[in-house]
DNA sequence: CAGTGAGCGAGCTTCCGCTTGACTT
């Protein structure tokens, strides 16, 4: 018999399944040992040197292990593979080894991929040794979170009332929150004036177009400032005489997003249905340690705690084979989609999050979850499917219009799109958080049809007056997409960070969006003009 | 003589990242 540690219980149950009963699959329920939570657990002046500690509920796990470990044939070690899951092992081997259990039973790496019957199968026939590198990449991450955030918190606690934490990470998310504050207390709103035209074909149909260029210079996005010129203009449209110069027809392809990560995930049910990160993890950890279905306990989806964009390949097949059943031949493109991820840090090692069976539609499994569950299933499913389907095909038309009074001229532009061929668009689209420019003017509908020399009649002139706006402040989503963009926080920490910041009463949470408090707004000034680089 | 209060000193807090239950409220 041999034993392989992982991290998840949940993971346990499925592998021992794929391996049978020659192998005893244990987890080590995350980290094993830390450092202790006080001074000199790091100590720099003798190279270093760490102290680690294990705690009650780990000690039970390290004995439960060692137990099987003596009765044994062999060790897999077959944890996370990334940095922090290829320190577990190192973690773990160093204990087995002072417990002195392992005597000279043989000793191997393997990592998973993906939890597969195959891949699990192939990993185990291919095992490696314990990546040194990496390890004392860990150990560095390790002491360095430690020594910034024991050494700067006292500090706060001497020189700022109240301030009770800083950190590597705690205190770069707090900057950002305060920084785009006071980013909005500086912004000067300026006024500016959009005007179109109401025009109509000679069929008689009617359609906006939007004036883009006067006097033969083009007018950039809020080029018109004040009313004196939106009115001159508006003067010059209202006189003139209308042709169309031009009509042209481009088909364009939209493609699907990549399926889930942690990070997407959680913009996504809070865009959608308003769910703080906390919530969303809290219901995604439930859909993957399983759901009872008709007396059968089944996790609905992947792991949850991921930066990975790939599918196995296993489920790109199911998920074709689904969307051609589900939605038709039409809807499978020729080749399967691969994503790659864009994150800065990303480990990748873990798939995306996705359903562990296409074929279970929302609507099989509707009555055996609460709300909240079926919606974030049916959300993640559909961003799984939907990332495998045929891309949409729309038609693009821009019509160019030519305004003429007396010698003066403008050129207006009408844009309007038409959905040719719906595609992955039938599962699934993106939704913008509100505050969020949509980038391409997207939300134009369809024009009437419309020729080249036509000759339009002007129905309206409408001149409209706006102000810019500051940048919105950040939402638990936007501040998490941020924080993944620069390499902050993990997975598995987004949604703690948060807290943390919300606790320490350095930001509050107003109607979704996170407001600094005084006390963070000081803590962020301290840190800024005492610990620069 | 007993109760009050000024003044002093000791002890506490804290990081990030990986996993779930075992606890309260």
């Amino acid at each position: 018999m041999n034993v392989v540690v992982v991290e998840s219980p949940a993971k346990a149950k499925t592998i021992n399944k794929y391996l049978g009963s020659g192998y005893k699959v244990l987890a080590s329920f995350g980290h094993v040992r830390d450092l202790p939570a006080k001074d000199g657990s790091v100590l720099p002046d003798q190279d270093f040197e760490m102290s680690w500690e294990v705690d009650s509920a780990s000690a039970k796990r390290m004995k439960d292990i060692a137990d099987a470990v003596k009765s044994s044939d062999g060790l897999f070690l077959a944890t996370d593979p990334d940095r922090e899951g290829e320190a577990i092992s190192w973690h773990v081997l160093d204990l087995l080894k002072k417990k002195r259990v392992l005597g000279d039973k043989p000793v191997k790496r393997v990592v998973f991929n993906a939890i597969t019957k195959k891949a699990v199968l192939d990993a185990m026939a291919n095992p490696r040794d314990i990546d040194v590198p990496l390890v004392d990449a860990y150990l560095a991450r390790r002491a360095l979170d430690y020594l910034v955030g024991f050494n700067l918190s006292p500090v706060l606690w001497r020189k700022l009332p109240g301030a009770r934490s800083a950190g590597r990470v705690q205190s770069v998310a707090l900057r950002l929150v305060c920084d785009r504050e006071s980013e909005i207390e500086r912004f000067v709103s300026e006024e500016y004036w959009n005007i179109s035209a109401l025009l109509k074909t000679p069929r008689g149909d009617e359609f906006e177009a939007r004036l883009v260029s006067a006097d033969g210079k083009r007018l950039q996005n809020r080029a018109i400032k004040t009313g004196d010129d939106a009115n001159r203009l508006k003067a010059l449209l209202e006189g003139a005489t209308y042709v169309v110069d031009s009509v042209e027809a481009k088909p364009v392809k939209r493609n699907p997003s990549p399926p889930f990560t942690t990070s997407t995930l959680q913009q996504a049910a809070s865009s959608r249905m308003g769910f703080g990160a906390s919530r969303t993890m809290q219901v995604a950890q439930k859909l993957y340690e399983g759901i009872d279905i008709g007396g059968e306990t089944v996790g609905l989806i992947t792991y949850m705690r991921t930066d990975g964009v790939q599918m196995a390949p296993e489920a790109i097949d199911a998920a074709r084979k689904a969307i051609g059943e589900q939605f038709g031949d039409r809807y499978v493109p020729e080749k399967a989609r691969f994503y790659s991820t864009k994150a800065k840090n990303a480990q990748e090692a873990h798939e995306a999050i996705r359903p562990t069976d296409f074929n279970r539609t929302p609507d099989q499994v509707k009555r055996y979850l609460d709300a909240d569950q079926l919606r974030l299933y049916e959300l993640i499913w559909k961003r799984g499917i939907a990332s495998q389907m045929a891309s949409a095909e729309i038609e693009r038309t821009t019509v160019e219009i030519l305004a003429s009074n007396g010698g003066e001229k403008a050129g207006l532009r009408a844009v309007g799109s038409v959905i040719r061929f719906d595609g992955f668009i039938a599962a699934y689209t993106d939704q913008k958080e509100d505050g969020e420019q949509s980038d391409d003017g997207d939300d134009e509908g369809r024009l009437p049809p419309i020729n080249e020399r036509d000759n339009l009649a002007k129905q309206k002139i409408n001149a409209s007056q706006h102000f810019t706006e500051p940048p919105p402040r950040y939402s638990e989503a936007s501040l998490i997409k941020k924080m993944e963009e620069l390499g902050i926080g993990r997975p598995s920490t987004y949604a703690a960070t948060l807290k943390t910041l919300s606790d320490r009463e350095y930001i509050v949470i107003d109607k979704r969006k996170l407001v600094p408090h005084s006390r963070g707004r000081l803590v962020t000034a301290f840190l800024e003009s005492f610990f620069t680089a």
